[in-house]
DNA sequence: CATGAATGAGAATTCATTCAT
DNA sequence: AATGAATGAATTCTCATTCAT
């Protein structure tokens, strides 16, 4: 599906607001408004205000992908490096799309999920979950990596804990004293905070070295 | 304040309605419904649905508290048995109350907040942390943890790994074939097993052992 | 119909109110809220709103009256005078009962009017006119008032001059010049205006000196 | 602001029973339903009650004016003549607006009062006794008009009068025995009878000849 | 292809009154 | 005799969508 100029700045007005206000707190004529489009251009380009997440949805999901996938079939990295790369594309992507993620958080927190909305969540984390899947058996296969690791709980603290981050930004600044901190100077510290944070858990864990399991 | 029967009645049908749906999307005709009630009873007895929530987060919040602090200030436990015991208090809270924290996830993702209820979260992520320092600077005083340990991100891992663990449940029993399991049996071994994650991402990365920084 | 204390209490609080904001515009709980009854007291004690007000213009008609009648009975006084006194006595009367006076001129305003209501306001005023008559005929029989007077645009002038001066009196008080003026002081310069205005104007229009018809 | 003909329709009827029922009495469903459209076109067309209030005194403040102004002006008119053609005016303004009069003076009345609604009003007022102060002051230097006229007074009376004339047309009637009598035929009486009353009662007071002061 | 006008359903809240005690 | 609890009707307004053009 392609969208044309108008639909893609309605899509991105909507991500916004949703992000905000939720899907039921956002009506389409904040949308509209704030897009600057007559109101019954959201139904009569998207047939309504459910089909217009689930095209935001459409999108975004076409987007991402691939880039990272040959990264890691390189064979000169080591299984942490890989690792450690899924983490920084992980943080990437969260950071990079709060506003999409912020929704899609919220539809994981809902019973009411349309079909096609789950369906792509489960496809993205199921893509997520394999990926992590794939390096760590490779790890394994090296002796690089401990045997019992639960895959789902690591990827969940992975996601859980860059998804918690960016929805507790705020919180994070005032406890860190960077209220002044520029806002995109923020982000970057957080990127950064956020990488050290996760690859020392993850090597801390994952690796053999020294570990004793309990 | 103190609620009659009724009062809670209806607030504990709108707990598990803001969670499946969020406040904007659930109406208080759905609440009076629910709780078998009149809808102008909502505006009687709360003045109104923003105030209901209030009364929601002013209900949950009087509850949890203490029992854990004077757990941990034993003095026989070592340094990562009270971590545990955190932690184990940490999946304890939030999965005994998995609407209310669904509820609290969904403010914090929220740009509009009512600042009582942003005060009530500040709150409780304030005690928290405090905690959690409390702990981990214990257990740096007697030499058992190591000293650059990223406090606010440790928590944010405590508890982003939680909320998304519950947020995630359904893929999670999806992933790991648990479709048939009884409710009550998933949730116990869910508990148990993010439990032993958290436990084990805990230990290697706060304690001293053999930890090489990167 | 004898009314206690606490009735009392409800019929000047809802005096108070209805002339603030109007009948339809005062609700029963705002009535009980300022009054410290219980909402239940006013349908209680009155039977409904509608009886309330009802019951408000049965305790203020059954006060006035009377005083006056025998203050014009005295034969020592001319003509003119009597009027002068019947003008003052006017300006009294919907001065000191401003909130219900202002009632009164609502309910003459609107079509909507209880049948008891409106038969006191047409006591009300029959007494008025009836007055103003006596004095008048006296007068003419006398010599001293010319003959051709419209009885019934004379007292709407007086009513309704000072009606309009009562409720345009903070635009008074600004053209004025008044506005710091305490509220008692200018009370009490506006009675005064009132009357010199009234008696000027009355007494160039009735009596006979010098009156040349148009 | 220019208002189409369904919202002139709605304006229209909103006056008639906002007059008749007051603002507070009357209900959006009443206004709709009297004017033929749906219940949602008000909030639609003027966003609120409130807002329709405020339409229409703009539309019809912006009618009005001039037309007098020009008049006036007119130097062959001595003093007196000028007056009555003030009186005349305010009659047929008055008369020939009496649902919007009717709300004028409820709003008057009113400690409610919405500032757009007190600026209009005080505007309107602030013309009408400028207009007269002109007046009066045109014939004071001409030596027609005695001294000292209460210039606000004056004008309380000429409208004060008017508006209780209309207010109490229904008594007038019974009063004078013309209840019979065709409505138009009767405001054409009520009309003249006004102007005659006003006109006497102004010359007598304003004019200087053989005036004694009390 | 695009849009302004229009709408009916549903939103939250307030209302005067009633009822059980 | 008095009152707190409760209620259903009615309030204003917003909503997503449709329709005629």
């Amino acid at each position: 599906m392609e969208y044309n100029t108008k639909q893609i700045q309605i899509i991105e007005v909507a991500e916004r607001l949703f992000a905000d206000k939720g899907f039921a707190g956002t009506s389409v004529r904040d949308i509209a408004q704030e897009a600057n489009v007559n109101v019954s251009m959201i139904s009569y380009y998207f047939g309504s205000k459910e089909k217009l997440i689930e095209a935001l949805f459409a999108m975004r999901m076409g987007e991402s992908r691939s880039r990272m996938e040959t990264l890691l079939s390189n064979e000169d990295l080591i299984p942490i490096q890989k690792i450690n790369i899924l983490i920084d594309s992980a943080i990437d992507r969260l950071m990079g799309n709060q506003c999409f993620h912020n929704i899609m958080m919220r539809e994981q927190l809902s019973s009411e999920r349309t079909p096609t909305i789950s369906e792509h969540i489960r496809t993205l984390k199921m893509r997520n979950i394999q990926l992590m899947q794939k390096l760590i058996e490779e790890g394994q296969a090296q002796g690089a990596f401990r045997k019992n690791i639960d895959l789902s709980l690591m990827t969940t603290t992975l996601y859980g804990t860059i998804n918690y981050a960016i929805a507790t930004q705020e919180f994070y600044k005032r406890i860190n004293g960077l209220e002044d901190m520029e806002e995109a100077e923020f982000q970057t510290h957080l990127r950064r905070k956020l990488s050290q944070h996760l690859k020392s858990l993850f090597k801390s864990t994952v690796t053999n070295e020294h570990h004793n399991q309990d």
